[in-house]
DNA sequence: CAGGTGCTTCGGTGACGGCCGAACCATTGT
DNA sequence: ACAATGGTTCGGCCGTCACCGAAGCACCTG
């Protein structure tokens, strides 16, 4: 059973208007470093890394180190669900016309997301089956990667993936990435590629 | 726009053990005074009327005053569905595998519901939808009256309506009112009927 | 009109928690 | 190896808020 002292502390969590700015950031979907949630809480950034490590260690966030940057993002999409009920409450007490107002921007968002710099949405799932039918990319478990067919398939497009093979070794970064999308539930794609098609 | 100071606000209040006890027991609809609620909270009256005031200015309850008493009660279904969203990330985070064990008792509530004193659920919309069928039972905005053909088939099916005519003139209640489902979103058999109907 | 009950308001106390300054790790780049 | 940058931990300050005792108000009942 859920008691209602672990509702109330993750209520509380969401009730300070630092914490919940930082969230409302992450709803999106996108990951960002601790510096940046601290700015848009306008607060320091040691102030933010105590709220972070709350959120984390109460599963709220999930952090993913990445050099020397740490990017935390929502853990699960049932946070973003909680915190749209959240805000459905608020919208309800302080006039109940805002939903025509909220309905037709967030079904456009539905549509066509950007999430950090990939696209997301069901544009960016149409796109991601797209790719998979053609063979110009492969998922595996947790991984993708680019044919050889599909890497001259996207040059014909213009899409420039790479700089040069140089680069290619290089770049730390994964060429292509499977990302969940939360409105949809389906892979995209993510990582470089995602950035390139989003960019042409 | 909604102001994630707005949404703070809210989760704040939510984030207090006290206030999420009350909000728990008013789960289901009932209406429950202040004694009560400070007993399920485990807490003094006059702390639980405080409570009380803040969250009914914040338009998380409504009340409704009865003689001396007052009747709190989920101000509305968002509020509910906020609720669930929060035990949704806490079921999440605490094991994955909860939900296999709520699921089902949650599925059962869904079906048979009492909301306060008559059918909700899935069950209830089917028995109203019934009515409305066999012209029982009409609904208008807001409102619902029983036909007099209902009344006689009512009768025959051993529901008491009414205890007699003077009965019917005196009572304050609202025979037949449609009670909007959280779950299924649809109206069901509310008032002096469905709770005959239950009682039966 | 008392007497009783439910509820609210007021005052004071105590504790939890957010905030920042300063110092301390970790990683990258020169 | 040495700065530089992003991030975290520690210590202390201060505001906010939950809590209860006591008194006051509203409403039923004898």
């Amino acid at each position: 059973m859920v008691s209602t002292n672990e509702i109330a502390e993750i209520a509380a969590l969401v009730g300070d208007p630092a914490r919940a700015s930082m969230l409302n950031a992450l709803l999106d979907g996108r990951a960002l470093t601790a510096r940046e949630l601290a700015g848009v809480a306008g607060i320091t950034p040691q102030t933010a890394s105590g709220h972070l490590a709350r959120m984390t260690t109460a599963q709220l966030l999930v952090v993913e180190k990445q050099g020397r940057h740490r990017y935390h993002r929502l853990a699960t999409p049932a946070v973003a669900q909680m915190l749209e009920g959240i805000t459905q409450v608020v919208a309800a007490g302080t006039g109940a016309r805002r939903n025509l107002v909220v309905g037709p921007r967030d079904a456009a968002m539905r549509q066509a997301r950007v999430c950090y710099d990939h696209f997301a949405g069901r544009l960016g799932v149409v796109i991601t089956e797209s790719l998979l039918a053609r063979g110009v990319i492969e998922f595996g478990d947790g991984s993708g990667l680019v044919t050889e067919h599909g890497l001259a398939t996207l040059d014909s497009l213009g899409i420039a993936v790479l700089g040069g093979a140089a680069a290619r070794k290089r770049s730390a970064r994964p060429l292509c990435r499977p990302c969940l999308d939360w409105s949809e539930r389906r892979r995209h794609v993510a990582g470089a590629l995602g950035a390139a098609i989003c960019a042409t």
